[in-house]
DNA sequence: TTGCCGATTAGCATATCTGCTAATTAGCAG
DNA sequence: CTGCTAATTAGCAGATATGCTAATCGGCAA
């Protein structure tokens, strides 16, 4: 679970789609036609987002528009400052290293 | 590099390592003996930690102390929640705090 | 020096990740 | 149906990551 998120957000392309998707939805095709790598490379990378639950994908007829999942990145955000000791907290996030 | 820090993220028993030096520096013999996995293998996961500046590493005396680098996190979760989108601002985390 | 303990490094086997090309699916238009 | 475009899946080769045991290094104490 939260474990795919930051597994996925472990390549720098993957990081990169992700800030594409910024501003807002966008078709595969477009994202790829700004990625350097080949389309089903793209794919993938897309496949690895989607399974980490950092972006949504959506049929509109021929294409396939991707959002990205704002609160799953808040969720990742929020992993890591848990991870900053507070001195005595022992009870907040503790999940976030599983 | 930005890369290597959320490399280093992408393993769970890195983040539970993280999540060991929270409340503060422990020896590395502390945190092997609270760990599931042999001992170099810990090692090796305090050495991708260390690269990625996660953590530093004093020696004392017999024994190494590791601690975890608060900054090198911090920027990390800032990263992230950079990628959220904000429909109009073109500029990256300005607001990270609204 | 020798011996011991804390910790890392070497080396290996297995597993996962990455990126490519080729093949395939999905939907639309005629 | 055929043809066309959008996108994914299959399959392969090469690169990395993981975790183990065995060997090694570093510091300290007799």
């Amino acid at each position: 679970m939260e474990n795919s998120v930051f597994k996925a957000l472990a390549h720098p392309a993957r990081r990169q789609i992700l800030a594409m998707l910024r501003k807002g939805p966008r078709l595969a095709g477009d994202l790829a036609a700004e990625f350097e790598a080949s389309w089903p490379t793209m794919s993938r990378h897309l496949a690895v987002l989607k399974d980490a639950d950092l972006i949504t994908a959506e049929r509109q007829g021929n294409q396939i528009l991707y959002r990205v999942n704002t609160s799953v990145l808040e969720d990742a955000a929020s992993a890591l400052l848990g991870l900053i000791g507070r001195d005595e907290g022992d009870d907040e996030l503790k999940e976030a290293a599983e």
